[in-house]
DNA sequence: AGCATAGGTATACACTGTAAGTTTGTCAAG
DNA sequence: CTTGACAAACTTACAGTGTATACCTATGCT
């Protein structure tokens, strides 16, 4: 090994000018996600990154192809994230934690649900699947055939995704409605009296949604979350009984 | 009415010279739309809409504030879309159909999901509410109290947009999936021998999903649609029933 | 010792949203 | 008909984006 004697250089280089270690694809992945989380999917811009891990924006084509590239590995750190359940359970109660623990997944990165709807590719490597056969093998145990247990996979997966978008992002359940002028919904749930707030959302056209207001507001995300859980897990454990 | 002469003239000049009409917000609104269907989210920009209305970018300025304005537009003309389903039935099929009719919606025009997804804002204007008056009007008729069915609305809404924004996305459900190389599952379905990909896909690994493959790029849309949307209605109904 | 190469930098280009300033077309009053 | 006012178009300019290309330089192998 000969080059260890020229290791043993660069070390007591490194002692004494301590050289900026060297960057992998990891480093700029990590900082990626990083800089999603904190700041939002519009931060992430190349120059961004780069400054983040100490280089110029360039720096970062030697290890990720390009920016989709990059994103790609976001989407693959985030998978990563998952924290597989126990499974020497009763299928549902696997496929129950395996369902919670997705949605924790989602809400610790939110925008990476921005990041699947509009770059609209698969998960590609392996250990981006494994939460998939996760499921898969989970919802086997219940005694559905393949056939179904994709039909029961995308319609659980479908409900996280879409509930925990609904969650992060406003468009309905919560934050600022007008109608010409601004209106907070969460104001008004505080104790503003309904005249307040009838001038500016016209009572007689949207009656339903002036008397959920209150619950709109207050509404609790977790009890939601299982409210629906619970109805699908249920009737697909009814067919798997009523199958058998 | 001094103007009608003055009408008249530039009548005439018009028959002779068809002046371009008018610019208005809608003409704007509806092109950025159409673009975003035809070509896409990343190819709406002021540019490109611009050139479709026959203008130059700055002049759509005065018509949206910005671009983020023009996307709103965009949002409340999709909502527009929402045809609603007749009323006088039983609260089951008014939810069913009002269900299958806002996934038609955004079926018809998927990029809106990218759209709220990274906007993270809520609608505002009355039009974009009616939609969401017709599905709590319709759970209410269920014996439902206003509470459950603030969670009944989230939970269905949840479910259509998270289940569409599967179908439309690749994700998981079908397209490409490599392992290093490249694999199109629908090829694989296409009677591809299963050697073929067990090279690709580590099948010790994945045995699940390589046991779904077939299912996972034939399932049909539709029926898993409606196999998801019967699980949670039959439940809400069942939850109604036994309250009263 | 020499040299290929991996990994950093610098520069440049086409494209984005939009601020600021200028021109043009339309209509009402003098 | 002229004049003026005003809205709506256009022109230009700028900072910021992703990335192609070229250049440099330190590392490690022969």
């Amino acid at each position: 090994m000969p080059a260890r004697t020229r290791k043993r250089k660069s070390d007591a280089a490194v002692v004494e000018a301590p050289v900026k270690e060297r960057l992998t694809r990891e480093r700029v992945v990590d900082a990626a996600l990083h800089i999603m989380d904190a700041e939002g999917l519009d931060a992430v811009t190349m120059r961004r990154v780069a400054r983040e891990v100490g280089v110029e924006a360039m720096s970062l084509y030697h290890h990720v192809r390009d920016k989709e590239d990059l994103l790609d590995g976001v989407c693959a750190l985030v998978m990563r994230d998952f924290r597989y359940p126990p499974e020497d359970r009763p299928w549902i109660e696997v496929a129950r934690d395996g369902a919670r623990e997705w949605r924790r997944v989602l809400r610790d990165h939110p925008n990476v649900i921005a990041l699947w709807a509009d770059r609209q590719r698969p998960m590609t490597d392996l250990e981006s699947l494994m939460p998939m056969e996760f499921a898969l093998r989970a919802i086997g145990r219940a005694g559905i055939d393949a056939r179904e247990g994709v039909q029961v996979f995308n319609v659980i997966g479908g409900y996280i995704m879409g509930v925990v978008m609904m969650e992060v992002g406003a468009m309905f359940s919560a934050g600022t409605m007008r109608n010409g002028k601004a209106l907070d919904l969460n104001a008004v749930h505080a104790k503003i009296p309904d005249e307040a707030f009838a001038q500016f959302l016209p009572a007689d056209r949207l009656p339903c949604i002036i008397a959920a207001l209150p619950h709109l507001a207050e509404c609790d995300p977790d009890e939601q979350f299982e409210f629906g859980l619970d109805l699908l897990l249920a009737g697909i454990e009814a067919r798997a009984i009523a199958r058998a």
